[in-house]
DNA sequence: CGCCGAAATTGAAACGTTTCAGTGTATGCC
DNA sequence: GGCATACACTGAAACGTTTCAATTTCGGCG
C-alpha cells in the first residue's frame, strides 16, 4: 500500500485533477485553501512519496551531486565531504560520496555511472593526471569542480591550497625558532603538492639567510606512517643530525615519531616535529603535533559553492570558472615548542 | 551535441527503431551483427549515454543503494564504506554514502530524500535510538540492513560485532599478563556498545579469578580523545594507581596515551594500554596501540551481501532475516607487551 | 509453388512526474 | 445585464527508456 501510491491515485482520492496534485506539492500558493486540505490528507492517507525519478526525467537533470575522492579512510577529504554536503544540503541537493581510492580505472567507471545518473555536477579530485578526466568531463557537458588541484581559470573552476605558502609556513616556524639544520621528508617527487611544499621551505630558508642545503630533502615512497617510519630511521642515522624535520603530511611525521620515540630521542626537545595536513590525529599524538592546517570544510564548502554557481548559470558563457586558492594556516603544538622557547 | 543525443537519435541515425537500439544495449544477442554494428557506430558518433533515470523509472526503482553513516570522518565507517562499496559495485549497483554525524533530524531528511529517489535499499547505522528510523524503513517497504547494530531477527537483518567477547579479549589478555588492577575508561554508559565491553571485561576478571573491584571504571562523557586525556588525568591520581587500562574506543586510549606521556609515565613499562576499533591510527602512535579490531570490512561487506540477498527475494516471505554477529580480533602491540613478556 | 516457423525488427504503451494552454466560475465595473 | 478580469482547476503532452505483441523477412520443406 505505501510504496505504490502515485500522484494519480491521491488526485482520485482527493477527487482533483492531477495537475492539481503537483500544484499542492510544488506550488501551494496556487491552490485554495479547501482543496489544498483536502489533497494533503489524500497525500497523508496514501503515503504518498513523490518520485523523484520521474521529476528528473522530466528536469533532465537530478538533483544529486556527486563527490569522488582519492580516499574515503583519508580524514582530510571526509572533512572536505563534510564541508561540501552542508551548503549543497541547504539548497536542496543531495550529495554521492564515491571513492575512487586512486584507481584510474574506478574513476572511469564512476564517471560513467554519473554520467548515466545525469548527476547535477561533479566534485572531484581526480585520481587520473594526464587530465583526461577533465577533459571527459568537460565533453560530457557536466559540470565540475577539481578539489584540492588547481585548475588554470579557463579549464574550469578549482579549490586548492597555496601549497608553496604552506611550506614557507612551516619551515618558517622553524627558522625562526632558531633550527638551521632542517630534513623535509616527502613522499614521492612525482606529486605537484610534495614539490610545492619543498618550494617553499627553500624560500622561507633563504629568506631567514641560510644556505640551500639548509633543508635537507629525506625522500619516501609513499605518504603514510609507515614511510614515515622508515624516514625516522634514515633520520636518526644523519651526521651531523637535523635540529626539525618537516613532513610533507601528518602520516609521514606520525612515522617519524614513532621512529624517535623507540629510539629515545625527545621530542621536541632534541628534535623539532612539523607536519601538514593538521589531521584529527595531530592534536591526538603522544606529543600534540605542530602542523599546517588545510582548511578541509572549507574547500568543500567552497567548491560546492562554485559548482552551485556554475549550475546555475543560464547560457554557457555568463559563467566564468575560477580559480580558488586558499591559504593554510600554521598551527603550533607542543611538537615544535621548546626550541619557540629557547629562542624567545 | 553530446548530453542531448536521446535513443530516438541513435535510432534516426542507425536507420532502426529504437526498440532494436534498446534490445542492442540490454540483449545484444537478439539483432543481428549488422544491424548492431551499426547501432554501435551510431551510438559512439553520437556521444549517447543512457539515461539511468528513465530506465529507473520504468524499473521502479533505481540501481543505487544508501548508506548512512554516523561519522564519516570516523575511519571505521569509512572502512565500512569501502567494504559495502567494493561488493554492491560488483553487481552493478552504485553507492551513496551519506553521514547524518549522530543527528536525528538529519537521519530523518536523508531517509525521505532516500524514499523519493527509490533507492534499492538503504546500509543504515541509526542515530535515532527509538528505533523509530527502523520502523519508517519498514512502513515504506525499503529494503534495509542495520551496520554495527543488532536487532532481533524478525524485524530485520543486522551485521553487528560482539562487543562482550571483544571486552573479554582484552581483559583477558591483560589479565593473563599479570595485571591484577585494571581501569576500563568506557563513554557515555548509555551507550549498549561502552556497556557490553565493560560486561565482557567483567566476565574476564571473575574467569582469572580476580574479584568484580579489580575491574575499575572510569567514566568518561564522550568518546574521543580529548575525554580521554580528562581520563589519563584522573588515572595519574588514583592510588593505588592501576598497571593496565582498557578503553573502550582507541580515541580514548590515544587521549591517555598522551597524558601518561606528558607525565612521563611509560607504556607498556609503567601501564599497559589496551584499545578497541583497531583504527589505523592504533598502529601510528607512539606507541603502537594492542587493540580489539572490528572486522570493518567484513561488516561492510556482510551487510552488503544480505541486502542484495533481501532485494533479490521476490515474494515478501521467501526472504527469512539474518541477525549476523562477528567474531573481534585482539591485535597485540608494544603497548600492553611488557607485562606479557614479564609474565611469560 | 505455396506454406510454415524462426529470426529480426517494429511501434506503441507504460512508467510518474511537470507544465501549460485551456475551461469554467465567481467578482467587480460600467 | 453584459463584459472584462482574476482565480481555481483540468487534462493531455512530454521527458527517455523498456517491454511486448505484432509484423516483416527469409530459408527450407512438402
Amino acid at each position: 500500500m505505501s510504496g505504490k501510491a502515485g500522484i494519480k491515485d491521491v488526485a482520485r482520492v482527493a477527487g482533483v485533477s492531477v495537475g492539481t496534485v503537483s500544484n499542492v506539492i510544488n506550488n501551494p500558493e496556487l491552490v485554495s485553501d479547501d482543496t489544498r486540505g483536502r489533497v494533503r490528507a489524500a497525500i497523508a492517507q496514501l503515503g504518498y512519496v513523490r518520485s523523484e525519478t520521474a521529476r528528473q526525467l522530466r528536469a533532465g537533470h537530478s538533483r544529486i551531486v556527486a563527490m569522488l575522492v582519492l580516499d574515503l579512510a583519508n580524514p582530510f577529504f571526509a572533512d572536505v565531504a563534510k564541508g561540501a554536503e552542508r551548503t549543497l544540503r541547504d539548497v536542496g541537493l543531495g550529495v554521492m560520496v564515491c571513492n575512487s581510492a586512486g584507481s584510474t580505472a574506478d574513476e572511469a567507471d564512476y564517471l560513467s555511472l554519473f554520467a548515466e545518473q545525469r548527476v547535477r555536477g561533479v566534485l572531484v579530485t581526480p585520481a587520473d593526471t594526464s587530465g583526461r578526466t577533465v577533459e571527459l568531463l568537460r565533453a560530457r557537458g557536466i559540470p565540475f569542480v577539481l578539489v584540492d588541484r588547481s585548475l588554470p581559470a579557463d579549464q574550469g573552476c578549482s579549490v586548492s591550497v597555496d601549497d608553496v605558502l604552506g611550506g614557507a609556513m612551516a619551515v618558517r616556524h622553524l627558522v625562526s625558532s632558531g633550527h638551521r639544520r632542517i630534513a623535509y621528508v616527502g613522499g614521492p617527487a612525482h606529486l605537484a603538492q610534495v614539490r610545492d611544499r619543498f618550494t617553499g621551505g627553500l624560500d622561507a630558508v633563504r629568506e631567514g639567510g641560510l644556505a640551500d642545503d639548509a633543508l635537507i630533502t629525506i625522500e619516501s615512497d609513499r605518504p603514510d606512517v609507515a614511510a614515515g617510519r622508515d624516514a625516522g630511521a634514515r633520520l636518526l642515522g644523519m651526521s651531523p643530525r637535523p635540529t626539525a624535520v618537516f613532513c610533507a603530511n601528518d602520516l609521514l611525521a606520525l612515522g617519524v615519531l614513532q621512529s624517535l620515540y623507540a629510539a629515545g630521542v625527545r621530542v621536541p626537545h632534541d628534535i623539532a616535529l612539523v607536519g601538514y595536513d593538521d589531521i584529527e590525529f595531530a592534536a591526538a599524538a603522544a606529543v600534540p603535533l605542530t602542523s599546517v592546517r588545510q582548511p578541509a570544510a572549507r574547500i568543500g564548502r567552497t567548491a560546492a559553492e562554485l559548482l552551485l554557481a556554475e549550475t546555475e548559470a543560464t547560457a554557457d558563457d555568463d559563467h566564468i570558472h575560477q580559480r580558488i586558492v586558499l591559504r593554510p594556516e600554521l598551527v603550533v603544538r607542543d611538537s615544535s615548542r621548546r626550541a619557540a622557547r629557547v629562542a624567545d
